[in-house]
DNA sequence: GTGGCAGGTTGTCGCACGACAAAGCGGGGC
DNA sequence: GCCCCGCTTTGTCGTGCGACAACCTGCCAC
């Protein structure tokens, strides 16, 4: 296994407050692994063995419920943790996280978490920040489904995703790793076919460009506006 | 000031793994505030000055959209946190905390957090899981509003209030607080008009009993059944 | 090169629920 | 004890969007 390149992980929310030499310590204890494109870095309901920090790539976190439809929850974007279920006193792996593009983790086993937390105390109060905020996302998305309606959720959504994982293009920002309406739907409590269709309307509108598994934003700022639009059709 | 009684406090997640002395320390520096009904513990957007305990009554926790409109984010019981907002890195408190019973809350200064999680550790950790169940649960109700309708989701909802905060009386578990269809509506992303309509039908089916701010679950099983229902009417 | 299929588009239909409206009702305040 | 106001109920109507269905299309495997 080749030595991990600490200049670039050291920047990490994970890893602030760390000094030098402790941070080697940590990551001697790291295992760095490949997850090819699809593959899944666990399962939901397995066994939480170990711990993440997604170093390249892209993963895409979801549950399935017990009916059978799978929602998806985030998607992790390099430099961020996963699979932090131990210290959030699970057991198991409450999601599964998919590779949507080829990927690289360091892996933790989560027997070491304890330990960790115990020698470098910042772990925890970081690790208490990111879940934090993990909240604070959560709610909005809870928010958005209870008052908006499926454009305002879509055009949010899309919105995130540029905003964390875009890549300015010739014509406009696109989402840098695969994704299908499917996806989006999941994502927003709608199905694939009302993506579609909205989709398909703002291509024509030429606020989009999209095809295939791919999506570019033309005009961020009109998604904005419809973003924010509420039904009633005035604005405050 | 009257003193704290320790005992009570001691068994708190917050407190879990603390010495005594320890915890008579902590508890040196906490304030108890009474908050009468209807009366904010913390407003949204206010300065995070301070977090808290609830010792007894219970709170609502609420968002408002830009729009304006009121989103119930959770209710806390007694032995809960609230306001730990510097603790996951806010400056601001995000949403409003509201006595919906006379209640009372042991409050500390939010600038003596950084010192009381170095000294004592696990204040981080137990925040840590706490926060972290929190998340568990917010991702369960994004999933239920994803995926199930405005009945199952109300179901549930009265299902786990009860759960938290049922109080046994003659006819079942009555909610032991008191709490609004419009309350319920703001929980479940729906109107109070059709939480009524629901409520209505269930007490006619005597699953319910219900009046002025008051809900009693006759048949709680029934209800479960409800709330597990899917849409297309066979179950797995 | 071509066949197969995952991903995408588009049309039609139905209904769960939100919007609007208006009228009971019960409890707390004076 | 009475009045008023916030909570609740119930009716009607309209519609956003999910369900179902059929077809298209560009990629990848072989």
């Amino acid at each position: 296994m080749a030595t991990i390149d600490t200049s670039l992980v050291a920047k990490l929310p994970l890893f602030a407050g760390l000094a030098a030499d402790e941070l080697d310590a940590i990551l001697q204890e790291a295992r760095s692994v490949r997850v090819p494109k699809n593959a899944h870095v666990f399962e939901q309901g397995e066994d939480a063995h170990s711990f993440f920090v997604l170093l390249h790539g892209h993963v895409r976190a979801s549950k399935v419920t017990p009916a059978g439809e799978q929602v998806v929850v985030r998607y992790v974007t390099p430099g961020e943790t996963l699979g932090v279920a131990m210290a959030i006193g699970l057991q198991r792996y409450p999601a599964t996280a998919t590779a949507v593009d080829d990927s690289i983790v360091l892996a933790w086993p989560s027997a070491a978490w304890p330990r960790l937390v115990e020698t470098y105390p910042s772990l925890a109060t970081n690790t208490l920040r990111t879940v934090g905020s993990r909240l604070q996302e959560t709610h909005s998305r809870v928010i958005e489904m209870s008052t908006q309606q499926v454009e305002q959720r879509v055009a949010h959504a899309l919105l995130r995703l540029a905003k964390q994982s875009g890549r300015k293009v010739e014509n406009g920002v696109q989402i840098d790793f695969p994704i299908s309406r499917q996806d989006i739907a999941q994502m927003t409590g709608t199905t694939l076919h009302t993506v579609s269709r909205l989709l398909s309307g703002w291509e024509q509108r030429g606020l989009i460009e999209s095809g295939r598994q791919k999506i570019v934003l033309r005009e961020p700022h009109q998604l904005v506006v419809l973003a924010e639009q509420t039904s009633d059709g005035k604005e405050p």
